[in-house]
DNA sequence: CCCGGGATGATCT
DNA sequence: GATCATCCCGGGG
């Protein structure tokens, strides 16, 4: 699901962002999952219903998200890394306090948004494509893309100290939007990315 | 432009 | 008390 996230657009309010860059998050057997220790306050929500939102507090300061994405009885999400601002750029400027770099990065994607930790858990999508029980549709729709992605690259994910090998971050190949330090079109990591569809 | 260091405070053991 | 799915800033090339 995190590959083909990707395109997607989600929205909140006035303000449009149109994914670049996501991580993939298992449960059980994914060491570096906030799920893998099993449910606790903070990760309730990726034990819950598909198409919600899990959306917690990082470092003590910033607010990132995950779209909540597992099979039945397990946990997982993916995180959302990186966006283009499609809409509302005044908003996001005004929040970001800059002109540039608005969401290059799932802090930075998450003040973009203004995200509130009470929406977490709230659900992504509209209430026809949210099985039964329905979960509350909080303020923040996602939609699928629109038009055919570019290439997609792939490689190790960013800013955890287990399952560093595994290949679960993907991006969109060329997006200038990617966080900082990752390959982009101008400065490929050698040997990690590879293209896909 | 790239990189390293330090802030930062909730969360869980 | 350690860890952290991060960010900003400043310094050097």
């Amino acid at each position: 699901v995190a590959p083909d996230l990707l395109g997607w657009t989600l929205r909140q309010g006035e303000v449009v962002l149109r994914l670049v860059e996501t991580e993939a998050y298992l449960g059980g057997a994914d060491p570096a999952s906030h799920a893998y220790p099993g449910p606790t306050q903070r990760n309730r929500s990726m034990f819950g219903p598909v198409g919600c939102c899990y959306i917690y507090l990082s470092y003590g300061m910033h607010l990132c998200m995950n779209v909540v994405c597992h099979e039945p009885g397990e946990a997982g999400g993916v995180l959302l890394r990186a966006a283009e601002v499609l809409e509302g750029h005044d908003l996001v400027q005004q929040r970001r306090g800059r002109a540039s770099d608005l969401a290059n990065g799932p802090g930075r994607l998450g003040q973009a948004l203004g995200l509130r930790l009470e929406w977490d858990g709230g659900s992504l999508l509209p209430a026809s494509l949210s099985g039964p029980p329905p979960p509350p549709v909080g303020p923040l729709e996602l939609q699928p893309a629109k038009e055919p992605v570019g290439p997609i690259a792939k490689g190790p994910r960013v800013g955890i100290s287990k399952a560093i090998e595994l290949p679960l971050r993907f991006w969109l190949t060329g997006s200038r939007e990617v966080s900082r330090g990752r390959p982009g079109p101008s400065r490929p990591n050698k040997g990690e990315e590879q293209a896909g569809s």
